[in-house]
DNA sequence: CTTGTAGATCGATGTTCATCAATATAGACT
DNA sequence: AGTCTATATTGATGAACATCGATCTACAAG
């Protein structure tokens, strides 16, 4: 995956009828939206200026190792975080073009 | 449900971490919206100018009639659309106030 | 009241997914 | 090399969900 929306600019979700592609890829995203955890995990990256240390999050939202890494992994194979490696550590930002481009379906455009 | 998202409104997804109830809530959102056939349903009722017919949306999207009537419960349980009876016939109309919550999250606010 | 039609519900099925324990990999330091 | 720590992967499990056929409900018109 790793890409962004590229059918997702205008006309936004309310002034046409989606094909079935483009259905599908969009609902891809929202689909890597719609968990709790990753949500969470997203705004504690993208909040913190810098990014954040992956080490540092397990702990925030209550659920094993593994199954930070999962929903990591979940964000960044749908673009919404890049991730560097900065000695022991792995350091993820918000990438948010993907976010902006379902956001522009939302509303406005 | 059929709720909007009371807490959506400021401060967007990148800028402070969620609450684990609103991540929830945000989420349940999402999921909505993370299908292709709700996705597809949802623009043909909100790109038809006073809305769609139950019954000419069940050929359009190649399901069949008990899969898109699951589907228009589930956009209308997270109240993306209201549905009103007109004789024989249930006609589904676009709410578009949750994808504004959840489109102030994802950017501008 | 009966018939026909629109839509919802029920029940079943196969798939996807979140979760965790256990294990593996990979880098840093001695 | 050996050890410690951070992260990823594997395998298993239970829950959620999309889908459809069959059936039920609701409304309208004879």
């Amino acid at each position: 995956m790793n890409a962004t929306v590229e059918t997702a600019c205008c006309p936004p979700l309310t002034q046409s009828a989606l094909s079935e592609p483009a259905a599908t890829r969009l609902a891809e995203v929202f689909a890597v939206l719609a968990d709790p955890v990753r949500l969470r995990l997203f705004s504690l990256i993208a909040s913190a200026p810098g990014g954040t240390c992956a080490c540092d999050v397990v702990e925030l939202v209550n659920r094993s190792q593994p199954t930070v890494s999962h929903h990591l992994k979940v964000l960044h194979e749908g673009g919404l975080v890049t991730r560097e490696r900065r000695g022991r550590w792995i350091w993820y930002q918000a990438h948010p073009a993907a976010l902006a481009d379902a956001a522009s379906l939302l509303d406005c455009c």
